[in-house]
DNA sequence: TACAATCCCTCTAGTAACTATAGAGTCAAG
DNA sequence: CTTGACTCTATAGTTACTAGAGGGATTGTA
């Protein structure tokens, strides 16, 4: 059973140009074509497309998913590996967080200076903004 | 006084090719020349650099930014649209920090899935990577 | 004065992961 | 036989920079 790309687009939910680039970027093998140049999609590239997309729904870089794609062919080889590439995503989602948190204060505060119209000549927000002390020096 | 570039580019703790960028997308206004071609910086153009920065570091987009800069000639007419653009980002904040708070939670499970080597004859993360039903159909 | 180390200039291309468009061919239904 | 949906390639656009080539300007030192 051979499926066209719009078919392999709507099964694993994903548009038609990033299965194409998908390919083009070589994380995705080339498919057959038809007689009039179709690309024709396995079971198997479906597979394979269905794992891209769930390392890219967590976020992982292509980069780490083509390590990835690789690793899997012997997965107890590299058991090691694989954990440790996880683990990597998974401090980066950390900091991430983290830095959002911070973000999240910095704004609320800043959101927090606005005392409405006429409470003052400047609007606190924008005095704010232009004042602060971290981009001095 | 005037500065040159690498002086307002270490002022404001950005680089260099970043000030030129500020310019070259119409966020920071053409500095003075000097005979030499040299850009040149007023204090008005630090000001204006460090608000950019602040903004900046806290991750708004450049088009808010341009909108801010430009809603900040009369603050107090614009002090509501002030306070929408800046809502409008927290709110996108907000929404970033509940996806990542999501995906940690599916990394920390897919994580736990690896029983180690030799525990069975394929690797757990890797076949929950595969077998998972959210990109089936 | 000569020279080297910095600085600065413009222009172009590269980054991540797509998305969108133009212009053309293919296929099935009515 | 024509309409609409699908597909093809190739190219450019998105965000916010960053890096590099190839050249001139300035500054400090010998």
């Amino acid at each position: 059973m051979l499926y066209r790309i719009g078919e392999v687009a709507k099964r694993t939910d994903c548009k038609v140009e990033t299965v194409r680039y998908y390919e083009q970027v070589g994380l995705l093998p080339q498919p057959y074509r038809s007689d009039s140049n179709y690309r024709l999609y396995s079971e198997e590239h479906l597979a394979q497309l269905r794992f891209i997309r769930h390392c890219r729904s967590l976020d992982m870089p292509l980069e780490d998913i083509r390590n990835l794609l690789t690793l899997r062919e012997q997965p107890h080889e590299h058991c090691a590996e694989i954990n440790t590439l996880v683990d990597k995503h998974i401090r980066r989602v950390n900091e991430q967080m983290a830095s959002l948190g911070q973000l999240r204060k910095s704004l609320l505060a800043l959101r927090g200076q606005c005392a409405g119209p006429g409470s003052s000549d400047t609007c606190e927000i924008v005095r704010e903004l232009s004042a602060c002390e971290c981009h001095q020096e």
